[in-house]
DNA sequence: TATGAATGAGTATTCATTCAT
DNA sequence: TATGAATGAATACTCATTCAT
């Protein structure tokens, strides 16, 4: 009795450290990049020496993937909020695939993080494949609502399904683009774009047209 | 008269020993990925010592620009040769975006190679101002045909631009989410998807709806 | 009661390491020259991998300092021991000139450190701005017993600052011959020549013939 | 009768060769240092490359002598016509001291080629044997006339000896405090005060004072 | 006489990680 | 839980020198 909340006092106390390891890392990646970012550069932020930070994570890219996770629990949360406003089917969809274009268009160290997951081809992605199942579900939970406001919209599983993929690629297209200064070289304006590949993907629907 | 050949054969065997170079450079950033790519491994991988490269090369960087440079060139030559092949504006808009996007499709150390020129967001991209414009020009040297025959369709040069951008953007998210497992992982085929993005577009030109 | 003895226990062992490291590094500058001094020999002659020191030195650049200000150090003290083993002024400063002298005469590692400091003309020095400050002041306090016995003695301090170069520019000139084998090539006596000139010059300072 | 001219001016285009990659030498020396000076700098400069000189010097220690050797016959000309225009032997040493002195305090870059004969303490000077005796046998010429004065001044050989390196050591410790600032960090001059201690050894052999 | 290519040894410093304390 | 010390491997690049051509 008065052992359990002194653990549950251990465990929140462990929690907050963590919490302020992962605010160190995330502040490092966005000095330094997130290829850049070491582990000591980590640790120095948060106050610590580089061993002890293994005490708290078993890894680097423990700390990598855990800074990922959160990252895309706030993705997903932006997506539900813009979800929750909008009653209409259609307008769902609209908010839905908007507010992912938007989260990453206003939070360029997030993209960075989700882009970190996209790197290095067909070489192992590094955090092993526990982690990556992980992560990918969370990517894939954020993306959901796209897909559920197609089919309330009338077309098929398979259809909504293609739809969704369809629109995370453009956003990842336009964000990648954006990012890197091409969109500006060539004098264009990625919300604008988007916006415009989501409307023409409702009208689409509408019509029947199959995507 | 015997010393002209041997100059020739000279710089043969020099030019020769610089593709061999390359080409073990190629194959050291399809293995360890291209940030992971050092100048060790690349010597190892030709036979030399880390020293000779440097009478070939100026730099690790030098050696990275050459093979970029390489490789935007032959996708600006697809491109052009899929365009060549199409009299029709419209079939050349559908060639030549179809093109850029299986150039990477089928060549993924190519793709890897485009990515990291978009890599780094804010970062410096690390290979020098003067390196980076040429390769920035020689991409959009490769994207050009897109514009060009969204003009010859109708449209105005700045709806031909947008048309192009756009289509850069869908064909690298998709690039994107397939050379990462995520296309596969939702059920989807990017060429499918590729083609029904560009025959909308294409729709939607012949329809003045501008875009 | 058990913590603060294990501290100081530690902090003595960091002590102790740190000298062992600063001794290989005398020995290494002995062997194969200052400049010609790596970190990899000193770590080797200390018995550590060179990743090692940097946890005991900043830089390799630190280790030159720490040994140079050791060496500085030494000599002060041994002016200073000879000084207060002297009374009289005229004592005063034969003690201390030939002190001086005498220290690098005995120590020729310690010369090879001195003369470090003096290398590179118009070079930079190569070890920081600070660190020269701090060297610098450290053999001004090496000199300044000369100065104070020739103030004693009576002449003004402009005067006694310029015996006092002027005995240490002797002392250099002899040791730099003597050092490199001039003196004995030449058949004569590097600290007899030093005591000639040291009582010329208190010979001087007693005729009123100024320096 | 047709081969001898034409050896001759090979020889002639050989030697002048030689000159030109010396001249190289000595530029490079001053603006990186002569321990800092790479072949390879030296072989741009000059318009070489680096293994075109091993058919003019058989390695980097060669051109460090030629051009250390070089200079001192430079100064033992300007010693020695600084003697041949003092007739009285007093003059002749006074003359004699300061050339050798004035040499070094106006060619810096002179000095730096001495003091580097003068480096590593007791590790092999680095030139070998044979090239350091014709050294040392080029420095002993532009010191002699000094002894040479002093002796016509009526002192035995062994302390007109004792007198010319007793001068040696004085100039060499004050153009080496010159030389690094040590001299200006005390307010002093360096040819004030070589000038006060050739007058004091002159006064001293005049009273018979020995040295 | 000169070159271009090549070598092998060398440089200081950084990295993620481990382990005894 | 945290530290300080240590490791071994890695980094790009420079050096004087050699050798076939």
């Amino acid at each position: 009795m008065a052992v359990e909340p002194r653990l549950g006092r251990r465990q929140a106390v462990k929690a907050l450290k963590r919490e302020l390891i992962l605010d160190a890392a995330r502040r490092v990646f966005e000095a330094d990049g997130i290829d850049g970012a070491s582990l000591r550069a980590i640790a120095a932020e948060a106050g610590y020496t580089p061993a002890a930070l293994y005490f708290h994570f078993e890894s680097k890219e423990a700390i990598y993937a855990e800074v990922l996770k959160a990252s895309l629990a706030r993705l997903a949360e932006a997506v539900d909020q813009a979800v929750a406003a909008s009653p209409a089917p259609a307008a769902r969809l609209r908010a839905a695939a908007l507010a992912f274009f938007g989260f990453y268009a206003a939070n360029p160290r997030d993209l960075d993080l989700g882009f970190y997951l996209f790197r290095g081809g067909m070489k192992p992605i590094g955090l092993g494949r526990e982690r990556d199942e992980m992560l990918n579900t969370a990517l894939a939970a954020a993306l959901r609502p796209i897909a559920d406001a197609a089919q309330a919209l009338g077309v098929t599983a398979d259809a909504a399904n293609l739809l969704m993929v369809d629109t995370f690629a453009h956003a990842a297209g336009l964000l990648l683009l954006a990012h890197t200064g091409r969109i500006r070289m060539f004098g264009a304006s990625a919300p604008q774009l988007m916006a415009r590949y989501v409307d023409a993907a409702i009208a689409a629907v509408g019509d029947g047209r199959g995507l």
